[in-house]
DNA sequence: GTGAAAGCGCTAACAG
DNA sequence: CTGTTAGCGCTTTCAC
């Protein structure tokens, strides 16, 4: 490997004045510079992150911690969350936990070793008592459409579940129907118990009494939606209308749904969160 | 930042012992150990992997550059690499390029001064320059889904593009349709390419005569399938059948065709590379 | 405008 | 079974 001190050597400087080059953090006369710079032209030089971050204590880098890397949606947050840093010099680490508490708390230790500069993350269930590390090391972190408890600290962007899902159920039931089935997310996570409220209220302001037979909770993944829209289906009293409560499960749901050889209606065909 | 040497003082041993106990390297009786561990314990100590990365030279890091985060395909990807690397204690750095060329190149030097133990790359075009110092540092490089020219020291994972292209389109044929358009990729990328040979093979294997106005070369994203398959319709005499190259073109069709008050057929609706 | 030297937190000879 | 010591490649004070 071909270090800042063989550049300074091969341009005959010192390894401090390399180092001055390459951040232009003071001046340097012209000649110096392009010696420097010719020097490393010659060797191929590349500086170091590794050895740069342990120095300046700056790594450059961010983690995410993602519940599900599959759901297109994230991934889409993802890519977002990726350009932005790109642009601004920043390197991403990618973590999925796959809902898991236990990887979560991996990937958090992880991150937390690696040195990385900040924190995104969308958590699988409630808060994790490492989070607080974050915190305490003066990380930024920054916790995405699910809440944690015990983490006000954190800044925090959300969705409005509740209101979203009311209104999306209301609009079902100004259309008529009354048998909404709904296939919730895990009632640990914010998206899954604020949108299976959003739920109840609608039934509340249709003075709809609520019907257990047709709440079921789902873990957001496509599997879970396919087996509840079939439990659902071959029911004695099967709903009018099904309301899955993410895409992922949505999906399974409409496969279900199709090889009971029911169609779907067009138009009710994507969800977006 | 609690240090190895904060830990070897709590303990009252040496920084040393605390390095092997913590990296199981050399026996420690089991009375130093557990002194170590309770020291650790109480001042909440984890290890500093950028410092430990540069002293031995091995980062257990490894980056994947992609040419769509967006694209779900990718996506699960993704999601598969990043498992398995978990699993293995490595941590994924993930870069988009956005079918840039000069992102790609940026995104092989920020992987390379990180000093990443190996590299995954989906090429958004022809191959890149900087791909040999992969080779040249001894850093594993695979490619995946696209070839790279000059690259084949690189392990390198595809499907058989031309294969299941040409297959494709001969069932189509063998429906009788005649007039297929379609709707190709960068002639740039092994994807794009190949999948268009497909097609003439097909068109050949069947004595059909080529018709440019029916093939058109999109960028693989939504929203040149969207242009394209307009293009398609509203010509004198569009195609019967239109023959989107990726999931993300495909959708983009979709909904052009949509719009022109056209049904899809079900059925068609999935396309997973 | 330039350089010498210390040290970031850790590992790994080497020595006992 | 344990400790001393010398760096890894870089940044940054301090001195000239």
């Amino acid at each position: 490997m071909v270090t800042i001190k063989d550049v300074a050597r091969e341009a005959g400087v010192s390894p401090t004045t390399v180092s001055y080059v390459i951040n232009g953090t003071r001046s340097v006369s012209k000649e110096t510079q392009a010696k420097v710079l010719r020097a490393i032209e010659r060797l191929g030089y590349r500086p170091n992150t590794i050895a740069r971050s342990l120095r300046s204590k700056k790594t450059y880098t961010v983690g995410l911690i993602v519940c599900d890397l599959k759901n297109p949606f994230f991934a889409e947050v993802l890519q977002g969350i990726e350009e932005q840093l790109n642009e601004k010099g920043y390197t991403l680490f990618v973590v999925d936990t796959n809902y898991d508490a236990e990887e979560e708390e991996r990937a958090i230790e992880a991150l937390l070793s690696r040195q990385v500069d900040g924190a995104i993350a969308v958590l699988g269930g409630e808060g994790n008592r490492n989070l607080k590390t974050f915190q305490e090391r003066n990380i930024p972190l920054v916790l995405l459409d699910k809440r944690a408890q015990g983490e006000e600290w954190a800044d925090t962007v959300l969705v409005d579940n509740r209101g979203g899902s009311r209104r999306l159920v209301e609009y079902i039931f100004s259309l008529g129907y009354r048998r909404v089935g709904i296939i919730a997310g895990p009632l640990t996570t914010t998206t899954g118990r604020e949108r299976l409220e959003g739920y109840l209220e609608a039934l509340q302001s249709f003075s709809i009494s609520r019907d257990d037979r047709l709440i079921k909770i789902g873990d957001f993944r496509r599997e879970s939606g396919y087996r509840i829209a079939l439990d659902f289906l071959s029911s004695p009293s099967p709903p009018e209308v099904i309301y899955a409560c993410n895409n992922l499960m949505c999906l399974g749901a409409m496969e279900a749904i199709r090889e009971k050889g029911i169609r779907v209606p067009r138009g009710n065909r994507s969800s977006s969160f």
